[in-house]
DNA sequence: GTCTATATCTCGATAGAC
DNA sequence: GTCTATCGAGATATAGAC
């Protein structure tokens, strides 16, 4: 195979090891294997674990932030706009699971390593991560077609409801039983989210407009 | 010490080693070290490491559901309801930052120990732990003071909000700053989920009386 | 019941041939 | 660049004295 690939195939894996079994669970002797590459290939590339899940890190979140930017690039009315911001979410949390798994065990270890993740993103994308939700909010407030709630708060309201189901699914199909069509219930936690926010926040002479 | 103090202190050392690394990270002789005894001890107390851990999950989440229920007692209006059981639920977090962190390490698991767990606390309290909230949806929904939303999809993003934070907060904390005083914060966050709920399902109509 | 000492195993990392 | 072989640290678990 082509001499770039192989990084490229190791990386790969490793953000799918180290999702599904965190840093401290990930086997590097998995990783290879799941990449189809000798073991000591992985430091000869990456040099210790520690390294490789770092860039792991950087790859899954970056793409992330690069592609939520680019859904976010509007300027229609807030309902479009949280509309749109939550569906994308989801969608990109549906299509790339590793995402979710990644952020909560990185959290676990205490975070510190995802700020450095987060920072090199603003430092080369320009983008600040969760900053994507805030300014909607104020102009929605100064616009008047919010009622004034708190921007934070409201952000990592409909952040924390986006990624819940993902980060609980085992337990959520456990107690209630698995859904015969797991696409149609991530439709409807869609809906489900769109509209406690749109309730929640829009001031109540402008829903039915 | 006394004899039945031993296995106690090695349980409680547990919840909180097992909560902070998660269980392939938590080392036993850590565990021993913090409960003050012997590490052989624990091994004669509880076999394996994983019979210790699930028994810490036990311990620590029949305890959370026994307290929540008692909170719930109560048969006030949809508003009361919910607000006594979102600062309950986010009050019995911040007592015990254990529990998010157990919940969510253990479901990266994969949550199947987390289902038997959940199994047995059924069978000794006859409590179905996420069934608390669901009752109050539909009983609001009947009385036609909530709009007709999806009861589960309410519970589930009722959830979310409230461990969210719990989970993401050295995240949180990195992006917008540890904020002055941490307590002042959560009751800011509980707020603001009252708010967004309360305006979210509540008939328009019902929202001022 | 509680301790010390140690067996056994697994993993990350590296040396060195090709 | 890629492989095989292996080192050495650190973990769970147990044997056996007290």
């Amino acid at each position: 195979m082509s001499p770039t690939e192989t990084p490229k195939k190791i990386l790969e894996a490793a953000i799918r090891i180290f999702a599904e079994k965190g840093l401290r669970g990930a086997r590097m002797h998995r990783i290879a294997e799941a990449a189809g590459v000798n073991q000591a290939l992985l430091h000869y590339y990456f040099q210790s674990k520690e390294n490789l899940y770092k860039e792991a890190l950087f790859n899954a979140f970056s793409n992330l932030i690069r592609r939520l930017a680019g859904y976010l690039e509007t300027d229609s009315s807030p309902e479009e706009a949280f509309r749109n911001t939550i569906h994308a979410y989801i969608d990109l949390l549906q299509d790339d699971p590793a995402l979710p798994r990644l952020l909560v065990s990185e959290t676990l270890e205490g975070g510190h390593r995802l700020k450095a993740v987060f920072d090199r993103i603003r430092v080369e994308t320009g983008i600040t991560p969760p900053n994507i939700i805030i300014p909607f909010v104020e102009k929605g407030i100064a616009d008047g077609r919010l009622r004034p709630v708190d921007p934070m708060q409201t952000t990592v309201s409909i952040i924390g409801m986006c990624m819940f189901y993902f980060i609980a699914r085992p337990v959520i199909y456990h107690v209630w039983g698995m859904p015969e069509d797991e696409a149609a219930f991530i439709e409807r936690r869609k809906d489900a989210i769109v509209d406690l926010v749109l309730h929640g926040i829009l001031k109540p002479n402008a829903e039915t407009e």
